[in-house]
DNA sequence: GCCGCGCATTGATGTGGATCAAGGTTGGAC
DNA sequence: GTCCAACCTTGATCCACATCAATGCGCGGC
């Protein structure tokens, strides 16, 4: 933990906030550093921070009452994690940990939260955030009620190509496939057969490196129907 | 649509707020009845009001690229609606669909979010709200990916019961077994599958009456294992 | 009372995915 | 190089659920 900390420009849960304002949340926020495989916030506990994280990767996992565990989502750099939990006081909704070493911000709970509460442009940037979290999650319970395992690995693989025009892509797993199943909400053995099922589609996979020969085919493939505009419910 | 609004103290999305914010907010709110299996507000639009549910139903659902739809929650009163999207400015993640005749607050975005931006303490408000939306979601998402039909309408079923300590209860389902299997991600007949599964477990149904004979077994059939303390991923 | 329409249940069968059990690959220690 | 441990893939089998297809069962109209 080292209290040199700089906020400016590189946080996207922050971008465009005003700079006395950024200084003022770097008075109460600290660089942690933490190793592989280490819970950093812990289901059920009261919020102590907001973690932002600079690099490596965290999983974030819902455990039920019975003790059985869904890995919800795997974050990269630079997201923000347990904001919602932190905003409403109440215990956090998840577990997070380490999937690599990682290097975090921790921002503390009870003091942003004060500024929260005079800082109306922090609290609606904040606002647009939990917002958008809450977007996703819609999404994710969207596509485990309708899709298959092999869809959603399509979509996933779709997502990871940032040029909407490209033909193909060529690009690498960002973690290993234990971790993807999960997060796909499948086994790994059934994700090895989602990609066998793929390679008709133009889906080459070489260990962790993958090439999609022909975007528009997979595409095809991961969204079933043509997409009919009537709004039946 | 009438300008006679009154949102004190029925309203939970605004509990606790100053009076006189109240009473602005219901400068700009207006009350709207509409029919049964009416469109409220189409996923992909551009938000224009946040509803607040005061009578009647709500179906809330998103659909896919393809034109799938999974029913994602079913409100009552008093539920709040599409309030991320108000609040992110993004078009609307999902369809809102009346299932019976309903009388609802249709707050104006424009306005409202031009008062969150000056007023921290209904700001932090919505935030909470948004935030526990979003502990929903996960929630949902978790229990997708880990439980069964069976398990997900024994767990509906005991959400139903308000008194924790009773060990019998007696209560009728708030809308048809349709929509009821729409709501835990399942078809009707697997549905009524699950409720012949729970039967013996203290479960009895007459049509849309209920009877919980034995509450905590019910409990262990909905939660399989015992909690076990371990925090495994 | 009778009829007919919707909703609910029940059964038969097919598919997605979990689970169990081997093999195969890769990469690092030595 | 050998050995070993992760990781990945493949196959066989089973379970949960969807789907298709009959029926039952209320309930309002008449």
């Amino acid at each position: 933990m080292e209290p040199a900390v700089d906020l400016t420009g590189n946080v996207p849960l922050f971008e465009g906030l005003d700079p006395s304002l950024l200084e003022r949340i770097e008075g109460f926020t600290e660089t942690v550093s933490v190793g592989a495989d280490q819970v950093v916030v812990n289901q059920g506990e009261a919020p102590q921070h907001l973690h932002i994280l600079l690099d490596g990767q965290v999983a974030l996992s819902s455990t039920a009452a019975d003790g059985t565990t869904a890995l919800v989502e795997v974050l990269h750099p630079v997201d923000h994690f347990v904001l919602a939990s932190v905003l409403t006081r109440l215990p956090y909704v998840m577990t997070a940990r380490t999937v690599t070493p990682c290097q975090l911000f921790a921002i503390d709970a009870a003091a942003l939260l004060d500024l929260v509460e005079h800082e109306p442009a922090l609290a609606n940037l904040l606002l647009r955030s939990v917002s958008r979290d809450f977007g996703t999650m819609v999404q994710q319970v969207r596509d485990l009620k309708l899709r298959t395992a092999a869809q959603r690995l399509g979509c996933y693989l779709l997502a990871r190509v940032k040029d909407p025009e490209a033909t193909r892509a060529e690009f690498r797993l960002p973690f290993d496939k234990g971790l993807l199943a999960a997060r796909l909400g499948c086994r790994q053995e059934n994700l090895s057969r989602a990609f066998a099922a793929l390679r008709a589609h133009g889906v080459e996979t070489h260990g962790s490196r993958v090439i999609l020969h022909d975007i528009a085919q997979l595409r095809a493939a991961a969204v079933p129907d043509e997409p009919s505009e009537a709004g039946s419910l």
